[in-house]
DNA sequence: GTGCGTGCAAAGACTTTGCACGTAC
DNA sequence: GTACGTGCAAAGTCTTTGCACGCAC
């Protein structure tokens, strides 16, 4: 629950960077987001935002969460066919998703050795990494009868 | 383009094991496709087929990319903020994009490193992995001089 | 004070769906 | 002959935009 000033700073500084502006709505946004803690789509936040009484329209949601991709603080996650989520993302240059198809969780997890495995590979073809985004689509090992599933 | 041969045989398979039929609208999208070489958009699909003279609709179209989805022919590739893309998956069961965020360019290319990886994570939790995708934002190493870009 | 921000509702883009007719098996 | 497939257009979903008023700086 301590990220939160710091997050915020990094928001505001990215803003006042920009020429623009911290408001309430902004700040309840970020403030939500990070109670979220994890996974979120739009229509959550909106949810959420809601339930702590804050009216904040469906327009600034998504204005406010493009600024916050835009300053790394969060990032723009798609899965197929599904609507856009979001998660906190504070910096991290690369995030692998394991998502268990079986059960439709999703868990984030770290993996240091793709950062060399990406570096290696720019390096070979004179290109620099900008970040990267893996998913991992698993099942549970038990489910080794898997040919005759539905 | 002598692969168009196998890929319908497997199609036609996947078709009759759902007891569903094999249409000229499907022989021709999976045609088009074939002839697309790469990433393409539900539109471009349609735009080929149109040119060649065929007259399929709209939703035949997403109707059938979502058949050869479901049977891995082709896989559905989503950017940020960008509309579906699709390409040739033909039961590649993992892939990778460099995506060449200057340039606008998007790069097919072959890791097999990252299969070994993903075994790994997968066996320490118990878990099967049945696929990934991975995208590797990228840059020319030559931008070093990226601070002052707009 | 000024310019950015907000809410609202309407517009937009892509994709899906209902229906009646057509066709592969 | 039957069940699935197709085209059309309408409906849906998520997201963006225009505008007038309001507030952070």
């Amino acid at each position: 629950m301590d990220i939160i000033e710091p997050l915020c700073a990094v928001f505001r500084r990215a803003l006042k960077d920009e020429g623009l502006k911290y408001t309430p709505e902004r700040a309840r946004i970020l403030d939500a987001i990070i109670e979220l803690d994890g996974l979120f789509e739009a229509d959550q936040l909106l949810d959420a935002l809601k339930g702590k009484g804050y009216s904040v329209s469906k327009a600034t949601v998504y204005r406010t969460l493009k600024l916050l991709e835009s300053c790394a603080i969060i990032q723009h996650v798609l899965f197929d066919r599904e609507q856009s989520h979001y998660q906190l993302a504070f910096g991290k240059q690369g995030n692998t998703l394991l998502i268990h198809v079986d059960k439709g969780e999703v868990e984030t997890i770290e993996l240091p050795e793709l950062i060399a495995l990406r570096e290696r590979i720019c390096a070979n073809r004179g290109l620099q990494a900008q970040g990267h985004k893996l998913q991992i689509f698993v099942t549970s090992a038990d489910d080794r009868a898997d040919a005759d599933g539905s």
